[in-house]
This record gives C-alpha cells, structure tokens and sequence, in this order.
DNA sequence: CGAGACCTTGAGACAAGTCAACGCTGGTGG
DNA sequence: CCACCAGCGTTGACTTGTCTCAAGGTCTCG
C-alpha cells in the first residue's frame, strides 16, 4: 500500500499515462476528508505570510490568490473556479494571499503531515495534477505577461475562461471586476475597460449592458490574437 | 540542500511515507541512472513539442527554457545553473524549447513510466522539489512581469542571480546575452542595456568593460527596488 | 588585424499609464 | 415605489515608460 502511495504521488509527475486515469477516475473526493465552509464576495480566506495549515477546492464561487508589492501594487497569480485546488505550498507559509471574488463555497482539507492524504489516493493524485497545472498555467502567463499586447492579453484570458466556465452557450459570466481582470492581466483599469470596447466595436465580442456577461462572437479570430 | 527542500516541501503536501523510507538512503543521485551529455553555447536541447523522454540536470554551464509565440516573440521562462533539474513536464510533450547558453555538461535522467523513480528516493524527492522550486520561481516572476518597473526588473533579477551563483565575491558572472535577459524580463534589448547602464550610473552596481560581469556595489538600494 | 557578434546610445514613435470626469446600475432607505 | 447613493465601468485628454529604428562602439576569436 505504501508502494502504492509512493506512486500515486510521483507518477503523474513523470508520466501522463497515469495522469489520464487520474482524471477518468472521477471519483468524487468532496464526499472525503474535507470540512466545507463559505465566503461572501471579497471574503478573506487566508493572507500571504499564514500558516498553510490547510488547502482547499473550490464548490461554487471563484477565489483569487494574488501577491502585493509594498507600495500596493497587486498581481493576481491566478482566478479559482469550481473544481480547482488552491492553497497548496511546499513550505511552511502561504505565499499568496486568497479572497473570494464572489460569494463561494469551499471543501477545506488539512494539510496532514502523513496518513490521511496518503490514504487517499484520489485525493492525492488531484492534489499533484493540481501542482502541475498551477505550474503549466503559470507558465503560459508569463508568456502573456512578458510578450502580449493589451489586446492578446483579453483575447487570451477571454478564450481561457470560456473554455474553463463552459456553459454551453457561448457567454461568459465574469465573476470578477475590470480591476481583477487588469491585476491578473498586468494592465490598468481603464486599460482592461479600453481593449474590451474595441474588441466589442470590432464585433469579436458582444456586451450585454450588464457588462460582466461576455459573449464570444469570433472565437477563430480571437484564438488568432491570443497567438 | 535539496534535500531539505525536499524535506520541506513535498513531505508536507503529500505524505511523510516515502520521506521516512528515503530519508536514509543518503546516495548522490548523480551516480545513479543518469548519462551525461555536452552541449556548446547555443545548442539545443530539446524544442517544443519534442517528446518529453527525458529530464536533465545541469552540472555546469547554464540553460534556458523558453516558448515561442509564433511571430518569433519569445518570452524564456527561466535560466538553469548548476544542480537545477529542468524538463520535467506532467503530459507527453515539452512544452519549452531548451537551449545552453553557455558550453554545459548535464546529466539526462529517462523518465521511467514507474519503477527506477519509484525506488530513487533521493532523486523523486529531487525532482517533486524541482517541480515546487519552479512553481514558486514562476510566481514569483509573475509579479515581475505583470508589476515591475524595468528598473526593479534588473534589479530583481541580478540580485536573485547573485544568490544563485554565489560565488563569494560580489561579483556575478553573466553567461547570457542582454538578449537573453531582455527575454526573460519582458523587455527589448535597448533597454536592459539602457536599465543597466542607469544603474552603473547611480553606483548600485559596477560593471567592468567586459560587460558580462556585475559587481553589486549597493545591494540594500537594489533589495529597496526589487521590492 | 579584421570580421562578426554583442552592446550601447540617441531620436522619435507609440502603447499603455495617469488623472479626471461622467454614466450606468443595482441596492437601500425614505 | 422612487430617489439617491456607492461602486463599478467607461471615456477623454494628456503624460510617460518602453519600444523601434538607426547608428556607432567594443570585445572576442580566428
């Protein structure tokens, strides 16, 4: 069993054949081990510099963990959705802070020390696929941070979310404001707000007047931009 | 050192199994397995979307890793020194291109499916370590490119390199191109070049005609802008 | 010593940032 | 039920940091 352990940690690292039947084995793993807890918009669910006693999956809602330079500056590291895990650090701290971007339901795990991660090896083959997916995602967005124009930048995050949120129709409900949307884009506000009109005046996208409900209307042309 | 990453990191996140079972197999993993190759400046290692065989550690020299975007733009994702395990990827693929930048020796680990891995614990604790060391590198640069200055770029990055190499002086030994560096920071040449000469100006750093060697003159006023 | 690669510098252009209104919208309380 | 308020989003005018283009300089290696 231990054997067993040891490969359902490492495996995945090194090969997708296991990896694939991670993602078959769809075992739900919220009926295990976790404790749920909810957060209205803008909750805090833990700071840069905690204790990373615990990691969590997000149920319903959308969760952003980001970084602040001293004089305030904010990078948003990434944007949570349901089914994602986040929290997980190889040290003692969280390196990020995390808040709710709006109102969300999350199974919290402890982090144990040995036993019952080990135990499950659902569980533990998520957590793993998790970390390779933070690492392949974090790398793609520093292809977008270091090289994009304003204009890929949306394009890229447009196309990415709607693949993530799939709701059938094309239309994206945002969970989150322009101003999330610029830290995570590394743009400004007005920025964001800017190369979204024009791509709607360009009619590869549509704005409700709502304005936080995109729908993709040139997806080809889209995917061109975003490179 | 490694090794208490290791112990740090993936212990904690997964489970203290293997860690007890190979914390006593003290064995220096470069004498196990792996076979070593050369590369002189500029050759590469592997492309994108290579098959992902093998992994590969550095013993000397140095290495990037980097993508492309299909108009030549190219953003590299991190630079590789001594003992730094690169390559590792969780699907088929490599998903980077990787190049020496300077004459470098590695030592090439196949990626066995299961079992050689398995029954190295010294080398998976390695290579779970690489994987987090690479993840937290990546957020971190996330920050850099998505919020800083390009004077807080080069100041980030010849601080962080200078840790790095540790070569006891003050002195750091550049083996890449301003290119290089310009790709990696999210800038052109013209203006790593320009960022760097301020710096000399400001006597934060000294750099002696060659060009390629940075003394840290002033690493307090380089730490305040790095952030 | 010469050729080529690399680095620096300058001048001008431009994408994105800043500052400042203004408008919409959804929620609250009179 | 409507009017107001606060937060969010948009737009405009202007500034600025970085890029682009174009020389020119400098090191290294054969």
């Amino acid at each position: 069993m231990q054997t067993a352990l040891a490969t359902a940690g490492l495996v995945p690292l090194l090969s997708a054949t296991l990896s694939n039947r991670a993602s078959t084995a769809r075992l739900d793993s919220e009926t295990r081990s976790g404790t749920r807890r909810t957060y209205e918009a803008g909750g805090e669910i833990f700071a840069e510099g905690d204790r990373a006693i615990c990691f969590y999956k997000v149920v319903s809602g959308a969760v952003r963990t980001y970084k602040l330079l001293s004089d305030g500056r904010r990078q948003i590291d990434a944007f949570h959705l349901p089914g994602d895990i986040f929290g997980l650090e190889a040290g003692e701290e969280h390196r990020f802070g995390a808040e709710a971007v709006t109102a969300t339901r999350l199974i919290v795990h402890r982090r144990e020390p040995r036993g019952l991660i080990g135990d499950d090896g659902v569980l533990a083959r998520e957590v793993v696929a998790a970390v390779m997916r933070g690492l392949e995602r974090a790398q793609d967005h520093m292809m977008l941070l270091g090289r994009k124009s304003a204009k890929e930048r949306i394009a890229t995050f447009l196309l990415s979310l709607s693949q993530r949120m799939a709701n059938g129709s094309g239309a994206i409900e945002l969970p989150m404001s322009r101003c999330d949307m610029a830290d995570h884009l590394g743009l400004t506000v007005e920025s964001v707000s800017r190369t979204v009109t024009l791509l709607e005046r360009e009619g590869l996208i549509e704005l409700p007047p709502n304005r936080r409900t995109v729908v993709l209307r040139n997806a080809a042309a889209l995917r061109h931009l975003a490179g």
